[in-house]
RNA sequence: CGGGGGGUAGCGUAGUCUGGUUUAACGCGUCUGCUUUGGGAGCAGAAGAUCGUGAGUUCAAAUCUCACCCUCCCGACCA
């Protein structure tokens, strides 16, 4: 991607709508464009942020079993009546009524929708296990929306659903997905805890957050100064003795054992090998993704901007041409790069050096390349790395040698 | 929903207390031309503003009064 043809547009100053960090870069290094409070556009920085961040997850979910869905985020209110959720979640409803005065509301979340599916194609017990997930866009009317992307009104969440014939099966899909979460936020390159916690409004015996540490966290946990753990209650530590200290998390996952909660009102049965109608045990799973992308940009940036860990970045070089003259070479080293699997974004504006150097840490891809006057005089690159700023010269063979494939 | 900041050009601000040289200013960005190109360049010129909205007070309102809207932060709330 050539910089010069790209809509990417960063702000020079820090956008004064925005206080906490993940906000202020992900809107001045033009990620996302506040539409209202609470409410987001995704830029192609974003987009492309989140397209490898729904790729790791899909690759994990499809690994794990799950099945990709996509349900209607527009649902009738009365599937909501049916499981007295309509009234536990009235308050972030966004409901309305259509031409034929029907209720309707935008999909909070998915536990009606997915167990009316399972109770129309299932009937049988050979027809279980499965999982199913999705990656969609979520609406909650947020009493108050704040934090960027953390807390939004509109955002973008994975939400996995497992179907079981009964507690044992619900063990093992519960597990299953346990695996794949951990191995999803490490992916992603997120520092996690994972906390027991209350199933609230969603109901079931058991769940587990998976928490990331960061002042605008909205939860807490409290963390042992001698040995580092973390604990959801405040007392001295279990196993070292030592005192606790108060840590604001951010929830960045949160599985759940439903059980029959779901089954048992919505009548989602199956027949057991007995011919004996038994309700379906099921769990569900979700990832906040947009608050994936708010948490890795809170706890990972420094005070030039942002620093992706590569999994997740935008690009995974930023190619910086310092002179015109240098298009063929930059052009040429670009290809060269993207055959090794590694995407470029080039930057070949008209600008001074000044101003790419600063874009280019601001964004924070991984790697920056810098190809000036030393490469007409010795034929040399300078390659940085965005997270140690580490540097070395090298020439261009030399460089795709030492640069990983993707 | 309670408390507190704020809303002036694309972005960031000054001006508001004390109404009148304000034809609303400044920095950045944008556009044109020339120069420049390893760290947010220089010179010259240009465009760009219903001062959040609506009422009111006044000879006169960005400035005072009232109502409303938007936004940020704290709190309440948060599958």
């Amino acid at each position: 991607m050539l910089f010069s043809e790209s809509f990417i547009f960063t702000l020079r100053q820090d956008p004064k709508t925005a206080e906490c960090r993940s906000h202020q870069l992900l809107l001045k290094a033009g990620f996302i464009h506040m539409v209202s409070s609470g409410i987001y556009s995704y830029l192609p920085l974003a987009w492309r942020v989140l397209s490898n961040v729904n790729n790791i997850i899909r690759k994990h979910m499809n690994s794990s079993g799950g099945q990709e869905i996509l349900m209607s985020a527009l649902q009738p209110l009365e599937m909501w009546q049916k499981t007295g959720r309509d009234k536990d979640l009235a308050e972030i409803m966004f409901t309305f009524k259509d031409r034929k005065q029907r209720q309707l509301c935008l999909g909070p979340t998915h536990e009606e929708a997915v167990t009316d599916i399972a109770k129309r194609f299932v009937s049988s017990y050979k027809q279980l296990p499965f999982i199913l997930y999705q990656i969609q866009t979520k609406f909650r009317d947020e009493p108050r929306a704040r934090f960027g992307l953390m807390r939004s009104c509109e955002f973008l969440m994975k939400d996995a659903y497992s179907f079981d014939i009964d507690q044992k099966g619900l063990d093992a899909s519960y597990e299953k997905m346990f695996s794949a979460y951990k191995a999803i936020f490490k992916e992603c390159g997120l520092d996690f805890v994972i906390s027991e916690a209350d199933p609230g409004a969603m109901g079931g015996t058991i769940s587990h957050e998976f928490m990331v540490g960061a002042d605008i966290g909205e939860d807490l946990l409290f963390c042992c100064q001698g040995c580092g753990k973390f604990f959801k209650d405040k007392g001295s530590c279990p196993d070292c003795g030592r005192l606790l200290e108060d840590k604001k998390m951010i929830e960045v996952g949160h599985i759940f054992k439903l059980g029959t909660k779901y089954s048992l009102v919505q009548e989602a049965y199956y027949l057991d090998n007995k011919g004996i109608r038994k309700p379906i045990v099921m769990g569900c799973y979700g990832i906040g993704i947009s608050r994936v992308i708010s948490a890795v940009a809170e706890v990972s940036s420094d005070e030039k901007g942002l620093i992706w860990p590569s999994s997740i970045s935008p690009f995974d070089v930023s190619l910086i041409m310092l002179d015109e003259s240098l298009r063929a070479g930059a052009l040429d080293l670009k290809d060269k790069l993207e055959c090794k699997g590694l995407s470029v974004l080039v930057d070949d504006r008209n600008e001074s050096a000044g101003v790419k150097f600063k874009d280019a840490y601001l964004i924070g891809n991984p790697y920056i390349v810098i190809m000036g006057k030393k490469y007409i005089s010795e034929c040399t690159v300078d390659l940085e790395n965005r997270k140690t700023g580490e540097k070395k010269s090298f020439q261009p063979e030399e460089l795709l040698r030492f640069i990983p494939d993707k």
